[in-house]
DNA sequence: TCTATATATAGGCATTCAATCATATAGTTG
DNA sequence: CAACTATATGATTGAATGCCTATATATAGA
């Protein structure tokens, strides 16, 4: 029982738990519909029982919803306001231009985020 | 050197450099103004060492911007992008109420991050 | 140069946490 | 119930990271 203490401390938590490459690939996944685990894992590439704790997680901190159905659960982001701290830190990023975020000449195709999704073709 | 390889990777790094209570700390130590270390460390009460760590992590990853005085360093919010963040997840966060962000009937006033950050122009 | 103040950094220790393997649970169908 | 699919969880390991103490660097002044 370790109940975060202050508004930092939680805080702090939400930004954790974005705070992982693994669990961005999963919410990218999700950005534009909700998805089966099973579909999560052939888009994401990402072993089973890794997502399944990263759901869970995101789950726990509220960022994501889900709803079972047969043997399969969808999962999908609870509110856009996740996709859009992504989107908004992704242009901070990009303008640096100290990391290769896509160039700013190449319009936002590639990025994750951008709600024109390319469908799980994206490398 | 450990480059990022993916957009994910670095977004990650920036909410990682977000997902710790004491860094939250300091960025709310300046989020009206800048500061120096030693006036963070009387309004934080965090040790000179963890805040000269996080500061300089802070730094490093492009969130707070520093210039010497003297045998001060100040240190400012380089981009009020990053305070946004933090009231946008701080709002998302204050509606379950069951941590105790700041009583809503209580106005802002202790609430972290709420004070509008003032131009800053870089002095 | 010597001293004092302000800030940064190094090393050790403890904790957190992601990846992995194996196994368990839940639901469906025969 | 048995077998199968889909998802979750336990246990372990290794890496990352925060805090602490001590020390190093930088700047200013006598």
């Amino acid at each position: 029982m370790n109940e975060p203490q202050s508004v930092y401390d939680s805080l702090a938590r939400y930004f954790s738990v974005l705070g992982e490459p693994a669990r961005l690939r999963i919410l990218h996944a999700l950005c534009r519909q909700e998805r089966c685990v099973s579909e999560i894992l052939r888009v994401t590439g990402l072993a089973q029982a890794n997502v399944s704790r990263h759901l869970g997680l995101m789950y726990q901190a509220g960022l994501v919803s889900r709803r079972r159905e047969g043997t399969q659960v969808f999962y999908r982001v609870s509110s856009p306001v996740y996709l859009d701290l992504c989107r908004t830190v992704l242009s901070q990023v990009s303008t640096p231009a100290d990391h290769d975020f896509g160039d700013p000449s190449v319009p936002t195709a590639n990025d994750p985020f951008i709600g024109h999704h390319k469908e799980e073709t994206s490398v």
